[in-house]
DNA sequence: ACTAATCTACCGACCGGTCGGTAGGTTCCC
DNA sequence: GGGAACCTACCGACCGGTCGGTAGATTAGT
């Protein structure tokens, strides 16, 4: 069913995908209607539905290539590193600038979006985002263990981690001051060191 | 012959206010309509048109009523505080109880619908949100200058915590394992201290 | 090599349903 | 009696999705 996109020329159906994941991005899944897909690709909606079979099936497809895309460039990449604090500056670095510099549209589409998809899509993309929080609280357990890290809250870390770069994009725009590796530098170090000076650590 | 309570007063208005941004907050904007709301006060779509003007309107409504809150029980209570590093510590901690303890629906509206307001309704809520954006960026610049923070970005560390907090709706339920106080101190210490212990600075 | 059958990709027209919003009448309370 | 509150009935626009049909390329039979 889904075709993997060929070498030299992207399938029919994933130039869909792309289009769709720009529109959605742009208007959100409930404004962005069909039409507006098929104008864009320069069809019809008829011809739209012989590639695709339902709209929601559409947002699971850009959805799940966005997991994929993370997946494949920070997750697996990072997972195998041995020292969790060289591993969780990996995942920090890789995600920021996966968010930065490469901008899939799709991984906007998976943070404003998700409450669109039901049922067994949900629970998929679901399972997948769960994956990675497991992991980061796994990395931030060892990262204590080790005696790195300070007597911090795994779940916490993790979800302040996420908070963090699951905001990025909707504030940065590229050619800002910064630019994405400086910001990835500079988010980590305020991240993995605190705003405030060791000496002021009271309590 | 039914009678209705008129000396109660939340007025009618304020009813739908609060029905509706229940309901956005559940379904999303584009997805909940007029039909919705009005079915929850137990009466028709007229009636409700009788009270408000238009969609958009009402969410502006809303919207602007969850910035009365924010601003009212978060911002200026801490505005006046002198010492910035206190000043920081009570927005942290306000702003973090804000979205748990009382865990206003206006809020995730804001969060989750900014995309869906138009114009001049935009253009009001852009500039409260951006108030505080300053605020915050002012109070970090403070802090390092003071001597009690390290030598951060202050927008990037405002972006940090707003991501931080922002993201909180997304995955804390009210009667956690943690409770909303140990939550704001965590996070607080977290945010202030860093996840490494000082030793570990290095670069 | 020729043609008949088949397949892919697409279109114009349309469907049932829902949407935000409204016109105009009715009820109820002061 | 007058106005606020609310209703019934309805509108035009648009939505996701489907249907019958077809141009053009591909394949199969002879």
């Amino acid at each position: 069913m889904k075709k993997r996109t060929r070498q030299d020329r992207p399938t029919r159906q994933a130039q869909i995908f792309e289009a769709a994941a720009r529109i959605f991005c742009e208007k959100g899944f409930d404004k962005a209607s069909m039409g507006d897909i098929s104008a864009a690709m320069g069809l019809t909606k008829a011809g739209i539905y012989h590639h695709i079979r339902s709209k929601e099936e559409l947002l699971y497809e850009i959805m799940s290539y966005g997991m994929d895309l993370f997946e494949q460039k920070v997750l697996n990449r990072v997972m195998t590193i041995d020292d969790p604090l060289d591993r969780i500056r990996a995942t920090l670095r890789g995600h920021v600038l996966l968010v930065t510099r490469d901008r899939p549209k799709e991984i906007t589409v998976i943070l404003h979006e998700s409450i669109a998809l039901k049922g067994r899509y949900r629970d998929r993309i679901n399972a997948r985002k769960k994956r990675y929080v497991k992991f980061l609280e796994k990395t931030f357990r060892e990262l204590v263990k080790s005696g790195a890290a300070r007597h911090i809250d795994p779940s916490v870390a993790t979800f302040a981690m996420l908070g963090m770069i699951n905001w990025i994009y909707q504030w940065y725009r590229p050619g800002c001051r910064l630019d994405e590796n400086a910001l990835a530098e500079t988010l980590a170090d305020l991240f993995l060191n605190g705003v405030l000076k060791p000496a002021e650590n009271t309590r």
